[in-house]
Formats: structure tokens, sequence, C-alpha cells
DNA sequence: CATGAATGAGGCTTCATTCAT
DNA sequence: GATGAATGAAGCCTCATTCAT
């Protein structure tokens, strides 16, 4: 009851099959999904070509499969780290942060997901539809809590995944580092009140220095 | 100004080139550059083969000028849009129109911008590193004046970049609409003051409300 | 008697050897030898992969069994038919008959058989010449006997032989219906007097009984 | 107007075409067209293996093109042998010997028709049913002519072809040889009065004879 | 006996690029 | 300039067969 997918009785085979989903996952990343033949992932994986199809029907296959994993293990991220939060200045907080982790030690994530926009369009847009619902549900009940102001919360939640994800793009994927810290706080500003920022004596967001 | 292209001396020339940037420009957006073959393209184009190379280098030749031609257009557009403002609010809406209204009369913006990141990631890398520039160039100028806070202007331009590259590719590039303006409205909402919004009683971004 | 191959010492041994031999049949007369994989014949008897080679050294051997058995049984099949006849009209239409009714019964037959041509050419020919032999013997003593004048006989088989092969398969094999009895009637009408025909006034085919 | 194939424009590109043509029927026939791979063609056509596909799109097109290309020749040739012809025991005669004789001249026409029951089983049938539906036609006017009794002509027609078919193959394919004269005349006797013969005292065959 | 994971040779097909006309 | 035939490297995938358990 451990297994979701079709193959891969034994224990062995479990380990093949996984050695062969890790190999690719990097590979996808570090050379693109075009330019990564069966064989690459095959001798990566330290197996004979054959052994890739024992266990998938095609290179689109493995390739799917890692996204909707990388998708499933970000969303069971963001819901650990935001269950408890009930302040939705915190939830932005944690939920920018712990994305920002994630793709800190998942550094493939980028690499795989933007590719699949190109790889199997459907795929790309689930991947992002399904967090964008999920995103959305929570901006939702803010609005009903009176926390946040009254827009239409798809169109926010989308606009906060953008900034996330440029600003991930931007540092982590390009730079290969963290995102900064000013960096990230003039985000959270920016989500908070943005360009213009809270009228001097009211205290927003952070309370500020002073 | 009337060569922008080191080939093609004769205006049949010209033609013929412009023909294949334009049958490239379609296939590789609806087809994606790894399954459009430069057959496809001198088919579409009316041409035979062997004509294609006597215009182009190569198939990534083809993509990158159409790449850095969709950038130069998409920047000029910004720039005579945003010419002769001065108030942020009003270069913020201004620029936000101009670039859905661009993007909505270059549907295939999205479709090849994006492939850049997996056919030539230096360039996809380029092609927002300038808009960012400019786009931080002016927010400094903004902050200059006093008219939006002091945060980190570069974080700012790639946020404000991705609002509007997520809401474009939601709307416009899935959808195959224009961004609605329920949806417009909220962005620029969003951008001037956050999800918190503006304190009652003072009128920031759109202070006339009936 | 009791162990028609080297192999298959229990009784469920045989059951599974059995098992799979039908399978093979079937998906031989149905897709084809080359279009049939060995992973298709086990899983259509269930079982293992593996399992096949406990039983038959190769692909191409349970072919060759196939058709060694199906050329036992229609030849069991027609002699134990013919037994008792000695009248060389009767041993025709006998013969006919009862070539078309165990094609009826083994609709696999001209699928399997034909196929021997190419997987393996040697014993397609020894699989007609072994029917062309029996043929030719009784010919020769019907010539003996004075009832069927005295044509090559060797000739007068491969003749016959080809047309019950065309009948049969032209309305078993594509139409999947038995020979029609117009049909039939025609065929034993011409092997007997030939499209000219007995001259009228006299009796042909099989007037006299006794 | 004289191509009836898409694609070779120049001269050399139909001898290119045409000598893979001949290299695929010779090897076809030799091999059988599974264990012929396309790169034996294009190495017995002398020419690279992605030329291949400049001319047919798969194995199986220039296999077709192949069988096509025999039935038309086939049917041509005999219905040259036989204008003129008005005496249906000529026509039959005529017809065998040209068979027998197309055969003998295209050797490979049985290795490679034979193939199609296999490879394109649409493909054979048709090969059969357009022989068929032409002798069905002479030997219906035969018989409104009063010339050859008055039983089933399709009947006939494809027991006449079985007939041709099952002795050129044991002759003409297995011997390698000519089909020899006194199973030729066997066949014919056979075909005019079958296996009983014409009475005695009565001119059988070609009664008229100057 | 039974199992099924692993192998790797080999086949088909695509396509960017070259080049002679 | 334009053409299109020719090239061959490279990729995907199948499958008969082996073998350790």
């Amino acid at each position: 009851m451990t297994t979701a997918s079709p193959k891969a009785k034994t224990r062995k085979a479990q380990a093949t099959r996984q050695r062969q989903l890790e190999a690719a996952e990097d590979l996808f990343a570090r050379k693109g999904y075009f330019d990564t033949s069966i064989v690459d992932i095959t001798q990566a994986a330290n197996v004979a070509l054959g052994t890739f199809y024992v266990y998938f029907p095609s290179k689109l296959a493995i390739f799917q499969e890692l996204v909707r994993h990388l998708n499933a293990s970000l969303r069971d991220h963001l819901r650990e780290s935001l269950t408890g939060l009930t302040h939705r200045a915190d939830i932005e907080r944690a939920g920018f942060e712990s994305f920002f982790g994630f793709v800190d030690r998942h550094r493939n994530l980028y690499g795989i997901v933007s590719q699949a926009e190109l790889v199997d369009p459907e795929l790309y847009r689930w991947y992002y539809r399904s967090l964008a619902d999920s995103y959305t549900f929570g901006l939702k009940k803010a609005i009903a809590r009176g926390e946040i102001r009254s827009l239409d919360p798809e169109t926010m939640a989308w606009c906060l995944m953008g900034m996330a994800h440029f600003l991930g793009m931007r540092w982590m994927l390009w730079e290969g580092k963290a995102v900064p810290k000013p960096q990230f706080e003039t985000v959270l500003a920016l989500i908070q009140s943005g360009l213009v920022g809270p009228p001097p004596g009211l205290s927003p967001a952070k309370p500020k220095k002073r």
C-alpha cells in the first residue's frame, strides 16, 4: 500500500527505480529535458538502457512524475509551515520563507518545473493552478476575517506567486544563492503596503523602527 | 535604421528573410522550438530548404533574433507609452496597460520568450535583466522624488515584473483573452498599497471613488 | 503416445505448457508472429516471463511446435475422414469437406501456417510437401484403379491443394464464414470434369453407385 | 506527367529512388521483410541511411509500392498476352503460360507478395481480389458464349488461381526452375476436363485443329 | 518450477547541415 | 540567390534472452 507506481515489486526494484528518478532530476535540471537522453539517465543511474523501460514508459513519463512529485512536496512543505499561523502577515512571511527555503533545498525545482512549459504545457498549468488555488483559498479567508482588503483573491494569489517566482529565479536559480535578507524584507514590505507604503504615524504590517 | 540585420541586399531578399522570421515565430510559438524543424519553417515561408541557410546560420540564430527583436519592440513600446508621465502611479498604470497591450498584440511573445529558458538560458536572463534594469532605473528616480518609499528598487522591479508576467500568462497565454478590468485594477491596487491597503481617510492610489 | 513433448512432468506443468501454446496460437494468428512478443504470450497465459523458457527454448520453437501440431492434426483428421472410401469422387468430396471442416474448427490454421513462409520457410515447405505426398499417393492408386485419368499425380495433388487453399482463404479466412454450398459444389464439379464438363448424354462425376 | 510519386523531381533523384526500390525488392525476396532493415536497403542501394526517408516515409511504404507495382505489371502482362484470343482453351493456356513466364522473369514476385499476408493483410487481399475480379470477368463471358459450363465463375477463378499459385510456388519458388512441360500440360488438361477427363472418342480440349 | 528484474543489441526515424547545380 | 538531394549522427524504443532468487 506504500507504492503508487505500477511496477517495481521488490525492494531492489524500488531502489533501481529511485536511482533513475534521481539521475533524471539532476540531468534535467543541469542539461535540460531535450539535451538529456535516456542513455544519459541510465548511465547516471548505473543501469542498462533497457532497464529504463522496465520502470517508465517514456522520457516524458519520468519527467511528469518528477514534476508531480515536486509539486506535492512543495505543497506539503508549505502546508506544514503555515499550520497554526493565523495572522495574514505572519502567513505571508512564513509562506515566502518556506518557499524560498524549499527551493534552496531543492535546487532543481526551477530547473525542472520551468521546462514543463515546453515539455508538457498542460502539466505546467496544473502545477501553477494547483498552487494558485491553495493560495487563493487562504486569501479568501483572510479577506473574510477582515485582515486584508477586499480585492480579487485569485489575482492577488497570482501576483504573489509571480513575485516569489521571479525573486527565486533571480537569486536562487541564476545567482545560486539564497534570497538575501534585505531583498526578502523588501518583498514582504511591498506585499504588505505596496509601493506607496503605510502612511507615517500609522503602524501597519511591521511596527517598523521607531 | 534601414537594415536591422547584416544580410539582405535586395528588397526581395528582405522579404524572403522576413517571411522566414514570421514563419519561425509562428511555429516556435505554436509547436515549440524543439518540435519545429527547419523544413517546417521553410515550408511555411514557401522557400526551399537551402534558402534558410542563405539568411540564417542556424536554427538557434533565428530564434535568438526573434527574442532580441521582441525584447527591443517591447522596450520601445514601453518607453513610448511612458514618456511624459511623471507620477509613479500613472507610470505604473500605463506600464502595465502597455505591457498587457503589447502582449495582446504579440501573442507569440510568451510562447517564444519562455522557451529561451531552455533554448538559450543566457539569452533568457538577458531578456529579463534588460527589462529589470530599465524598470529599476525608473523606480530609483521615483524614490529620489519621494513618490514611493525607499525599498530596494531592484527587488521591487523584479516583483512587479513577476506580477505582470504571471497575470499575463494566466489570462492572455492560457485563457487567450485580455486581462479583465477588475483583475487589472486589483494588481494596480496591490502595487500601490499592498495587501493591507491605504489607511482609511487617506486617499492614495485612486482617491476618487464616486 | 502419452507425451507429445520432451518436457512436462507434472500434470500442472502440462497445463502450464498447454496454456502457453494456446495463448501463442491465438496471438500469432491475431497479431502475427513478429508482432507478438514473448511477454504477450506469458501474460495471456498468466505466467511470469521466465516461465516461458522453462517450457520452450525460444519463440521460434513454440511456433514450430504449433505448425507441426496443426499439420499432424489435419492429416489425422483427413485420414480418418477418408478411411473406407474407395471411389475417387467420394474421396475428393469427403476430402474437401473434411479439410474445410477442419479449418472451420481451427480458425487459426491459416493464420499460423501462412506465417511459416516467412518465419521458417523450411517448415512451410515441409508442411505442404507432407500433405502433397499423401495426396499424390492416393491419386496414384486411383490412376492404377483406372478411376481417374493418367495425368501426373503429383501435379494434380498440388493443383487440388491450391484450389482448396485459395477457396478456404477467400471464404473462411477473409470472410469468416464456411465455404457456401454452391461454391463447394462448383469446386467439386470443376475437379471432376474441368471447365468444359462432361459431354451431355454421358453420365459424369458419380453416376454409378455400386 | 510521367511520375506518380510525390517526391523526386530531378532525373538523378529518380535514379536514387529506383535504386532503392530495386535493392528493397531483392532484399525482401531474399531475406524477408522483417529480416531486412532499412540500413540493409540503403547500403545495397549505395546511399546514406537518411536518403531512404527522402523518398519513402517508412519501410512499409516501400513494400507496398513494390507489391502494387508487381500487381500492376502482372496484370498488364496478362492483359497483353490475352488480347486477341477468343477461345477459352486458348486463353487458359496463354494465361497460365503468361503467368509462369512472368514469374520466371520476376523471381521476386512470390517472395514479395506472399509476405504481404503478414506485413499488410489488406494489401494482400487486394492483390488477389483484383486478379480474381479480372479472371472472373473473363470466365463470365466464356460462360455467356457457351464455351465453358455454367458454374460459379468467381469460384472457378479462385480455383484456377490456386492451381497456378501452388504450381508456381512448388516449381519456381522452391525448385528455382520453370514449370516443366509435362506438369504444365497436366494442369491444362485438368482445367479443361477435370480428374475424370473427356470421354473417349470425343476430341477434348481444343477439338478444332485446322 | 516459477519469478521478474536486468540486459544490450538492433531497428526505425528525425533533422540540422552541407553542397553541387 | 535559390534549390533540394544527400548525409549520418543521434535519439527513442522493443524485445528475446539470461539469471539470481
